[in-house]
DNA sequence: GATTAGCAATCTAAGGGGGCGAGTGCCAGA
DNA sequence: TCTGGCACTCGCCCCCTTAGATTGCTAATC
């Protein structure tokens, strides 16, 4: 347990180092900050900080930094008091009173913003949905055998797949195949759809393989490819100065693997978890730190929003940013359809 | 008008340079090429070079680099012996045999293969058609005043939008105005849909007007985002290694607009173009080089697909492949659809 | 007139040494 | 328990030197 002023030293050296990305020094503590105590004092405080694994320096005759442990006490200790500042408050709301045509170009509009908000990078993933249904599904005849098959499934979500059949096929019959379908499938989910089968023309054998196909397709898959913004605002902080580690930083980008294990942390709605550096299971991205949320519901649907950054992030205005953009972003997803 | 040695210099300069991204030296042509004189007289050559604004020096006692003229002179020269190496013909070839669902899906595995083979970052855009044509449409309701509009164009595209009425509709009501209006337009381009209007419902007057605004901003659209694979094969170059190189490449591509630029270079069919450098018109890529050509045919759609790298790269690498690509995409895409 | 050999001149990159400043660790005293 | 003082450590910067690479020039040669 460590003392109250050990505690806002601590808690000096986090907001400090954030602020400057230099290693803090005792005097700089004790001239900026009204401790009264001398730097003496503050050394020793230091020292027994840095005993227990809170703070680490670069090298002997350098100020401290904190350590994974040190930004973790952090993060634990400021969990209370977390609110977005009254301007930017406003400036979140603004954006989302705007009208977007399509809610997947409102997440990208609403990325480009929190990126910009939290000077790092802005994550926000589609939404996922565990069990579709189907609310509509059109034939469309392209070529004599070749068919398109349009699926709306609730949310609006529209997805299409091409269709071969054994034999042509007019717009017309397509257009009635469609309407028996439709009759017999419309709201229900793929297990539904199979479960109902009766007895059925090829034709309709074939478009209900296909489309549970799709449903169980989108069923089965992971939160989606996410937008990304603020890359640059990211690599433009001084821990990724030098071209090695901007490019291994890209190069995990660029992958994608490392979304799917950060989707894999189970996260439950309304928490915002923050993952500091070595927590990451992705070993690339042990460097950084994440904070990270889910919006929606799980029962309509829901997705992820975060920020990354490097671990000497602005953790405030990081979770209060990510807060306020997930339950606005749950309650957009609400309205909207 | 250069003098066969003189071209011969210029040319292992340029291959030299781009092999082993240093200057090189009059020594090194002398050894390493039997050019059968020494290297006091390639020095003189070079000086010849260096005046007419072929080659530059980093500093006073380096070897030579080619400038943007050298390397335009360079491309200019090898244009007839341009081949794909044989195995990497095979490569390509069988690339394109996998059938994927999509073209979307495809050509982003194209895309990354291109980077690959070039070592460079591939830009490939997805197809765009001048004048679309309405294949089909689909009304599907989504509350009780909200319906989604569901277009299938030519070329098996597919957009949708959300539309709200200003009275209760039911499914049924919207399929019969979707079996009307299909009746009506299918096939029909924004301008003839527009023509041929006669006296409309007021429903049907409504989603008449959302129809062709779709359908004209699909016609409005520029080339549409592309796909961009290998950033960091490009950045691993060593004329990025420096990170405020890096990053202000970075901040170009992240913004999207240089794409725009790009797009309005009008390139011909069957052409391949390459803008080395400072003949960029976006001033953010004049350190760059850019081989890029026209896929598809200008009725049936068309997108590009090119190679982006730093000046020094493997022109004839980038020019075969680019080449090699477009021809075959444009193949696929006729067979597609 | 073209080519060559030789040599001085020029410039970079790398390595070493010294001084400076920042910051700590520790000790003796309050 | 805290403080002032002081020695010690270490990174950083600057300058100098040196080694190496490469050219430019000139005079000689083919």
């Amino acid at each position: 347990m460590l003392s109250e002023r050990r505690k806002r030293i601590l808690r000096i050296v986090v907001d400090d180092y954030v602020a400057e990305a230099t290693p803090v020094a005792s005097n700089t503590i004790a001239y900026n900050y009204d401790l009264k105590v001398s730097p003496a004092t503050i050394r020793n405080d230091m020292a027994f900080l840095e005993e227990q694994g809170y703070i680490t320096r670069p090298h002997h005759s350098a100020g401290s930094i904190p350590t994974d442990k040190g930004y973790r006490y952090y993060v634990e200790s400021i969990s209370g008091d977390i609110e977005l500042p009254l301007a930017e408050e406003y400036l979140v709301y603004d954006l989302f009173q705007r009208a977007e045509e399509e809610f997947e170009q409102w997440l990208r509009l609403a990325s480009a913003w929190l990126a910009y908000l939290v000077k790092n990078m802005a994550i926000i993933s589609p939404v996922r949905t565990r069990q579709h249904r189907l609310k509509h599904l059109g034939l469309v005849a392209l070529q004599d055998f070749v068919s398109l098959l349009v699926l709306v499934l609730y949310q609006a979500q529209v997805r299409k797949q091409i269709l071969s059949f054994d034999k042509r096929i007019t717009q017309d019959e397509l257009t009635r195949l469609a309407n028996r379908l439709n009759a017999a499938y419309s709201g229900m989910t793929s297990s539904e759809i199979l479960a109902s089968k009766t007895k059925l023309s090829l034709e309709e054998e074939q478009v209900t393989k296909c489309l549970v196909d799709m449903i169980d397709a989108e069923d089965r898959l992971e939160y989606g490819k996410p937008y990304l913004e603020g890359l640059c605002l990211m690599l433009s902080q001084p821990e990724f100065s030098s071209s090695p580690k901007m490019l291994s930083i890209l190069e995990v980008l660029e992958g994608g693997d490392w979304f799917r294990h950060v989707s894999c942390q189970r996260i439950c709605e309304g928490e915002t978890r923050v993952i500091i550096g070595g927590e990451n299971t992705e070993e690339a991205l042990q460097g950084l730190s994440l904070v990270i949320s889910q919006y929606g519901m799980p029962e309509k649907g829901s997705g992820l929003v975060g920020v990354l950054g490097p671990k000497r992030m602005d953790y405030v205005r990081a979770i209060s940013s990510v807060n306020r953009f997930s339950s606005l972003l749950s309650k957009s997803l609400a309205e909207y359809i």
